[in-house]
DNA sequence: GCAAAAGGTAAGCTATAACTAACCGTAAGT
DNA sequence: ACTTACGGTTAGTTATAGCTTACCTTTTGC
């Protein structure tokens, strides 16, 4: 299924195109037609950038009839969620560390 | 000073290098010379993607002679997973109203 | 004062991401 | 069966993001 690596999760929202689809998404799940009106963008362009969305496991795909409904892939905003917090834990860690090295020394 | 707007923020977090440039800096504090070491772009690609996170917001700079010190802006960070997390709770919110709508219609 | 080290900036090139136009497939309605 | 609605795919174009090379500035050490 999808990947969920950070480096195609940023790379997929980091489109403003792709990210304000996205956004969209959060009220609920919606067509193709629906979401690219409104959008600044061909329809084309949409069904593009929904592939991309999907492929980073950010969007998932429902058929109903003709009408693909996408809505949010909850394991894609975990994942960044996660990969952020990762991060910033990390951080605090090797931050943490640095200070003490530094009150030794200081000694 | 800085925007952190989400369209910048994922934007900066978009490219792989700059990425990779990010996470060095969990480490902690980092000159130009060090990051660009190990990395398989030139230095001057270096600096100005280090400008680009600069203006992102995610990055602080902190001249100490010669070198220039680069390490996590926790503010970007928190900016990220605040947005993430606001995206996350209005898309709980609409999933719950459109269960309780599908309920009300089943009735 | 001069050389070296560190790093930002400008100019120019190139690969590619995003877009449109055109086309095709499929499901639904009449 | 024919038509309409919906949407994915391809081909081709264009703008731009990222890279390198070259250059310049500033700080430090001798």
């Amino acid at each position: 299924m999808a990947n969920l690596k950070p480096a195609i999760l940023f790379q997929a929202l980091g489109d403003p195109t792709r990210r304000e689809i996205f956004e969209r998404l959060v009220k609920g799940p919606q067509a193709v037609v629906d979401l690219s009106a409104g959008l600044r963008v061909s329809r084309p362009a949409v069904s593009q950038h929904l592939k991309v969305l999907k492929d980073a496991g950010l969007v998932l795909l429902e058929q109903r009839g003709t009408r693909h409904l996408y809505q949010l892939a909850p394991e894609g905003v975990t994942a960044m969620r996660d990969y952020l917090d990762r991060l910033w834990d990390a951080a605090l860690v090797s931050f943490k560390a640095a200070a003490e090295k530094a009150q030794k020394g200081e000694k």
